[in-house]
RNA sequence: GGCGACAUGGCCGAGUGGCUAGGCAGAGGUCUGCAAAACCUUGUACGGCGGUUCGAAUCCGCCUGUCGCCUCCA
């Protein structure tokens, strides 16, 4: 699908939908965040890249986003059923600290991870422990509708209550349930009734005093209060992970729309796995590699490290909503065309365009890109597609250059150029400059000398010696380019 | 068992009822003191079997395989 529209798949009718925001130019949108008892890994990053794009493009098209993204610090709980240990004080228990360190300290290591991504952070950060009234203030009105029900200081979900219940997911209520393989509370109306509020014994560490008693709420309640608190009762756009769809985000559904009368979300955008050998990356299973691993390589199945926009790069060239297996060969191609990529588009940016000859133009180029590369991200954020389109032009543009002709919007493409690597895409530009950004200036200052030195070398044919320079520098990883300009170099990996 | 996806050339990975995806790797070449880089040229694809069609890898059915959700998970 190619549009002048932007289409989004939308899970709540499993097609793709033109996007009409409720309330133009204005966009709401809510991204389920992480649960902070851990680093974050690659399939965090690839979800918050797809999220980030989805901002990054909605602003481009000149709307006005308001991006909230929840930090999960209570309510999780770790193992099956609804008597499992909160995954953040479980944490805590483990190495003796309170909870909220565990939660500040994970909040932290996230946002740099992500910052390292260049994903941008969210207008608004709410931490479910700092929305324990609205939490409370949901239920009670779910109580009221009713819709749910106290039992023994627990507060539950009436699933029965909301017809509508399975309507994301495309469950059925009794199938899903004959099948279940959880043991049910015993104070459940209803096997499939999910907890709002649960009750806390005295070895509890995070608990809030609330109508039914001393407890906590359950995981899915902060996000309906959230969101509706931040972004209104109805609101556009509701993202999050595949593996989210249900329960989450089906009991979201149903407590939002039972809590307000009002719809919830208009837009539901779902990403997929990233997978290992097949597998899905999780931390459950073992097989997650944290952002911090892959930046300094300290993991057993990577061989060296890997810059951040690498890992974004190559998030970017699989669509979001399939799935991307990881690979550390997948990576390495990603780093070489992504390189490619940025000495194309910097091959163009680098040209002077006030010092060309402005009487030999040629015609525009400017609209034949955009119009690929938007559509492109209009059928539903393909970015994939979008590179390709830019590789496409980029090598075209490139060569007309080089033969000095020049589009007679040559400097309105260049602005456009930029704009779309670094604002759309977020892809930095410099990445040569980042990478020699790492080394000591010291080390470039000693190089230098050594270049200097080769160079001399050269001039005077003596390649014996200019050879063994640059087979030593190799060794130490720092690969030498001769060019008609002069030498260039970059820095081990 | 229920629900839902996906199967594309050596690898990654878009897409489509008839027209080059793109990247990486490979091969040949130009350039170069030699490299590297750059540039040029180049290739095999659409899981299997049926059906619809003038024409399908693209639509339909069946089969096989893989994966996700149904329990915390981006």
């Amino acid at each position: 699908m190619s549009s002048q529209d932007l289409h989004v798949y939308n899970t709540l009718s499993r097609k793709k939908e033109r996007f009409e925001p409720i309330h133009a130019p204005h966009v709401g949108m809510y991204v389920c965040g992480p649960t902070v008892y851990g680093d974050a890994h690659l399939g965090h990053a690839k979800s918050y890249v797809a999220f980030d794009i989805v901002l990054r493009y909605l602003r481009y098209l000149g709307y006005k986003v308001r991006y909230v993204q929840n930090i999960t610090d209570v309510g999780h709980l770790v193992g099956d059923g609804d008597d499992g240990e909160d995954k953040i004080s479980a944490k805590a228990r483990l190495e003796q600290v309170d909870p909220m360190q565990i939660a500040e300290s994970y909040t932290y290591t996230y946002f740099r991870d992500m910052d390292a991504l260049n994903v941008l952070r969210p207008d608004i950060s709410p931490r479910a422990t700092g929305h324990i009234p609205e939490q409370i203030q949901m239920i009670q009105d779910l109580i009221d509708r009713n819709h749910a029900y106290e039992s023994n200081g627990n507060v539950y979900f009436d699933v029965k209550s909301a017809p509508e219940y399975g309507k994301l997911s495309g469950r059925n209520l009794d199938e899903a349930t004959s099948g279940t393989r959880i043991e049910t509370a015993s104070d459940k109306r209803h096997p499939a009734d999910f907890a709002l509020w649960k009750r806390a014994d005295d070895g509890h560490l995070m608990k809030w005093s609330s109508p039914w008693g001393v407890g906590y709420p359950g995981w899915h309640i902060e996000c309906s209060a959230m969101s509706t608190k931040y972004l209104g009762n109805e609101f556009d756009i509701h993202g999050g992970g595949l593996e989210n769809q249900f329960p989450h985000h089906e009991c979201e559904i149903a407590q939002s729309e039972c809590a307000t009368g009002h719809s919830f979300a208009k837009y539901w955008l779902h990403n997929n796995m990233v997978t290992l050998d097949g597998q899905k990356m999780g931390k459950s299973l073992g097989n997650a590699i944290t952002l911090e691993e892959f930046y300094t390589g300290n993991h057993a199945l990577l061989n060296r490290a890997w810059k951040p926009q690498v890992i974004r790069f190559f998030l970017l060239q699989s669509h979001y909503r399939s799935t991307t297996d990881f690979s550390e060969k997948a990576l390495e191609a990603a780093e070489t065309g992504y390189q490619k990529l940025i000495s194309l588009v910097n091959s163009v940016l680098s040209v002077d365009f006030k010092s060309v000859d402005t009487s030999s133009l040629e015609a525009p180029a400017l609209e034949h890109i955009k119009i690929d590369f938007e559509s492109a991200m209009n059928d539903d954020f393909n970015t994939a597609q979008a590179i390709a389109a830019l590789f496409e032009h980029l090598k075209k543009l490139k060569k007309d250059i080089q033969s000095y002709h020049y589009p007679s919007d040559f400097d309105a493409l260049q602005k456009w150029l930029q704009q779309a690597f670094e604002n759309i895409l977020g892809l930095p530009l410099s990445n040569e400059a980042s990478i020699q950004q790492d080394a000591s200036e010291l080390a470039k200052e000693l190089i230098d000398i050594l270049l200097d030195l080769r160079s001399k070398a050269r001039l005077q044919k003596d390649f014996q010696l200019s050879d063994t320079i640059r087979d030593r520098l190799h060794e130490l990883g720092v690969v030498l380019e001769d060019s008609h300009q002069g030498t260039r170099y970059t820095l081990p990996k």
